[in-house]
RNA sequence: GCCUCUGUGGCGGAACUGGUAGACGCGACAGACUCAAAAUCUGUUGUUCGUAAGAACGUGCUGGUUCGAUUCCGGCCAGGGGCACCA
């Protein structure tokens, strides 16, 4: 019965694991289920893409996700978390032209084997709720959607610019272009006008900033790039004369320097520059120049300015003065109006135009006094000048004189604009979700009638030439047109796969979204808003900004009722590994080098010299990238999870290291000696029962046992930081503490089983399936997940006395023990005593005397 | 260039609203166990001086506020991220 703690049976992680993998599955242990009499939790992390591999950095995510899920769990929440696939999109169809494989299959092949992967990580997922954006149901609500937002005015048609690929003969995303080429066909990438659907994203652009403001569970960074993206700005427009009958509008940050105005300026892509082109080939010959030349990359990083004079002048507003107008190539056309007037005294861009072509410039800011820099051009603040009536205002006044000026005399306009522009849904892509729109000769585009969908891909498809399969399909795009009867086609393009990821946390809300035929929207009001959304930054803007506005639109589609999906963001970091290289360049895997005796990393079978290269994000090409399976394999799925949340702060960068995993290895191990041992010294959930006195206790083991109630209050309150890193801290802490009382567990059992029980609750979030398999040998009743949280008491928090640190002058000279209710003088003269007080302060007078209770004694000498 | 975040041991990082800087982990060193090794358990580990008690220095640099600053304020330096002719 004397069982030594050295003797205990090593940990077989790879029995458990799986045991308890089944049981929750079979049992449905994590199925969602609202309950009106509890708080609600929805925790969703951003779904993966179906790659074919799991890897090391969806496991952070995910364990992330689920460590609050399983914490709010015991916490006493209703909390959904389910599971899903972000599943159309463009790497199946490369695959099937690589492979001959059809993107479906491939892609339900794939989400077979990261099912089984994700499985195999423990999650505490409600696997009745997962589907995939390729689900002919998922997709055929995303077009009763899209249909409800074209009849609101939310979807519309239009030519416009895109990236063209003409070898793949299709359009890229701007992020698909690499150095003006296709990232796959290497061809030169064209801009051709398309005829593309655009979703009106920017009706809402004023909403989107103004909600950021009240997204205080979204780190302040990510709130910052949204901001910056829809980019306001608020100034006016103005119309200058050309004649009685023509007029240029420009637009204004800055009115309250319409005084120094010395020219305008007008893209190439303004509509009167391509007037003009048509009758004068020199315009013409700049404009081309200009369309040919923005392409290239080395031009885009000169940013050189180029202009040409019109011949064209316009009056100013307020001076008997006609300003020349120019064509010039640093004026956006999406921008504004396409048109600026240009005070070189008061703007970079302007200032550098002005002095190539050798304009006027005209100076109307008086620089303060204080300014650090007061050359031409100043942009900074200060008094107006030169200006008539704006003479003497400071800029901000002068601003709204100039501007209600002009609006008085019938030229200006308060406007604001965005950067933000509409978003282009439109893909020549197979595998995606058809958009449900006919084209009909007689009648134009006709919007599909909701019990005509869903508009369901073909299956026999062939990739065998280049473009659109839809587009060479032999049958599918003829149809009737819903209006006339008539012969009609369908839309061949398909939705752009951001669209699918915008409103898929709202079906996870209903039962089986995979089958259902609801929408029920008394579910997703029953669970929405994503009480925590989990996910990589680099969604900051695209995903994270359409899934706000998509809601926003379904919202006033009268779908939805709340405006805002993510009550809380958390971006974790990257993982990333160290490098090895050899001398000649090429890398290295861990497995290919070795540490020799002298400490030296050399290339394990050749002895050659090994260059250690700086902790990287992973990557395959560097070869630094570790795998999840082999990982469980080795280590298991518990020691994987709590290693990816120990020690780095999740929203850092994490960087990865087998001795770190190894680390939290034998700390499993060590709990589960700790844990096997207790059992031997009679720990047990029986014993939970007994009632516990206090005072009875040795010291040693009372101390422990208040100080378990801090180890409780400190893992609660970093899990509700989600400070995961630090949780694990704590709990390490506990453990070492139980391991230096090891002999005194069998003639404390009571305290002893109730600290455990406990602890083993502490440690469930990170460490479910050994906690699982403790719990259920101990003999606690049903699982550690359906078991609520420890609660600490704030009386064991509170010690009856405390060890004071003593200052002189600030700084540390000693430690001293008072009592809790010691008055003060009787606290200072205890702190007096110390002898290395005593020594340092000698003769000297005290000058202050400071007593922070609980903190600090300070003598001032 | 503009916006933004971050600078703490050999490394990842702790430190509640200003109050014992370095919790916890990794690495390193030592002891116990072992014929030995591994594993395990127990220690030590910011730097310098000192046999020790202890002292001096120490949170990127530099000023300031304070009895007391990693924490608050000013100036600078370095690194990461985002945007980039947005009028």
């Amino acid at each position: 019965m004397s069982l030594d703690i050295s003797e205990i049976v090593p940990y077989n992680f790879s029995v458990v694991e799986p045991r308890w993998q089944e049981f929750w599955e079979k049992n449905q242990s994590f199925r969602s289920i609202f309950d009106s009499s509890r708080p609600k939790c929805y925790v969703l992390e951003m779904f993966m893409y179906p790659s074919g591999k799991v890897h090391i950095g969806h496991v952070r995510n995910y364990t992330i996700g689920d460590i609050i899920a399983r914490f709010k769990r015991a916490c006493g929440y209703a909390v959904l978390h389910p599971v899903g696939w972000d599943a159309f999109g463009l790497p199946a169809e490369n695959a099937a032209l690589k492979s001959k494989s059809h993107p479906k299959e491939w892609t339900y092949k794939n989400i077979e084997v990261m099912r089984k992967q994700i499985k195999s990580l423990g999650f505490s997922y409600d696997w009745t709720r997962d589907f995939a954006t390729c689900d002919p149901k998922y997709y055929e609500f995303q077009q009763k959607l899209f249909l409800a937002m074209y009849q609101k005015g939310l979807i519309y048609r239009k030519n416009s610019e895109v990236n063209w690929d003409p070898i793949d003969n299709c359009v890229l995303a701007n992020e698909q272009v690499v150095d003006g080429r296709g990232w796959r066909s290497g061809a030169i990438v064209e801009r051709r006008m398309l005829s593309q659907w655009f979703i009106k994203i920017t009706d809402y652009a004023e909403e989107l900033l103004a909600e950021l403001n009240n997204l205080d569970g979204w780190p302040e960074k990510v709130r910052t790039m949204q901001e910056n993206w829809i980019g306001k700005s608020e100034g006016c427009s103005i119309k200058f004369r050309i004649n009685d009958e023509a007029h240029i509008t420009v637009f204004t940050t800055r009115p309250e320097t319409i005084f120094g105005a010395t020219f305008l300026a007008i893209s190439p892509d303004h509509p009167l520059a391509q007037e003009l082109a048509s009758s004068d080939e020199k315009i013409k010959k700049f404009i081309d120049d200009h369309r040919k030349g923005s392409v290239s990359t080395e031009f885009m990083e000169k940013q050189e300015k180029f202009g040409l004079a019109t011949g064209i002048f316009v009056h100013h507003p307020f001076l008997d003065k006609k300003l020349p107008v120019f064509i010039a190539n640093f004026v956006l056309m999406d921008y504004g109006t396409g048109a600026i007037f240009a005070t070189p005294a008061h703007d970079e861009r302007d200032y550098e135009f002005a002095v190539k072509y050798n304009l006027p410039i005209l100076d109307v800011i008086r620089p303060d006094e204080d300014a650090s820099d007061k050359r031409l051009p100043y942009v900074g603040s200060g008094v107006v000048i030169n200006s008539d009536f704006l003479n003497g205002l400071s800029i901000s006044i002068a601003r709204k004189v100039a501007i209600d000026k002009l609006c008085a005399i019938g030229v200006g306009e308060r406007k604001k604009f965005y950067k933000l522009r509409d978003w282009g849904v439109s893909r020549q892509r197979y595998w995606g979700c058809p958009i449900p729109m006919i084209h009909c000769e007689k009648c134009g585009i006709v919007p599909l009638k909701n019990e005509d969908l869903p508009v369901l891909l073909p299956d026999d498809v062939t990739f065998d030439r280049p473009g659109n399969p839809l587009e060479h399909h032999a049958s599918w795009k003829r149809v009737k047109c819903p209006c006339c009867g008539g012969s009609a086609t369908r839309e061949t393009d398909t939705l752009d796969t951001f669209v699918d990821s915008s409103w898929y946390f709202l079906r996870f809300c209903v039962n089986d979204p995979k089958n259902s035929d609801l929408l029920s929207f008394d579910d997703i009001q029953q669970w929405m808003p994503v009480d925590q959304y989990i996910g990589g930054v680099e969604h900051a803007i695209l995903h994270l900004l359409y899934a706000r506005f998509f809601t926003k639109a379904l919202a006033d589609c009268g779908f939805i009722k709340i405006r805002e999906p993510f009550k809380n963001l958390f971006t974790q970091g990257m993982v990333c590994s160290v490098t090895y290289q050899k001398k000649n360049g090429e890398w290295l895997s861990p497995s290919e080098v070795v540490r020799n005796q002298g400490g030296i990393w050399e290339v394990a079978a050749t002895g050659e010299r090994v260059l250690v290269g700086r902790v990287e994000k992973m990557s395959k090409s560097k070869k630094n990238v570790v795998d999840p399976d082999t990982i469980i394999k080795d280590y298991g799925t518990d020691a994987l999870r709590l290693f990816v949340v120990s020690d780095t702060p999740a929203e850092k960068d994490f960087p990865w290291s087998y001795e770190g995993l190894e680390g939290c290895w034998r700390f499993n191990n060590r709990l589960w000696r700790l844990f096997v041992f207790a059992q031997s010294r009679g720990v047990c959930a029986a014993e939970c029962a007994r009632e516990i006195n206090l005072e009875s206790l040795k010291s040693n083991v009372r101390d422990v046992y208040k100080a378990f109630h801090l180890t409780i209050k400190n893992v609660t309150y970093s899990l509700d930081e989600r400070g995961m890193n630090r949780a694990v801290a704590y709990v390490r802490d506990c453990v070492n503490s139980l391991y230096s009382c090891l002999d005194d567990i069998e003639k404390n059992k009571p305290v002893f089983s109730v600290i455990i029980r406990d602890l083993i609750k502490l440690l469930s979030p990170m460490v479910p399936h050994i906690c699982e398999e403790v719990w259920n040998r101990l003999g606690f009743e049903n699982l550690v997940s359906d078991h609520p949280w420890p609660s600490y008491d704030e009386k064991f928090l509170q010690k009856s006395s405390i060890t004071l640190p003593v200052q002189v002058n600030g700084k540390l000279r000693g430690i001293v023990e008072v009592s809790i209710d010691d008055p003060d003088n009787v606290v200072f003269q205890k702190a007096l005593m110390v002898d290395n007080v005593k020594n340092v302060i000698g003769s000297a007078k005290i000058k202050k005397q400071i007593f922070v209770k609980g903190k600090i004694i300070n003598f001032v000498v």
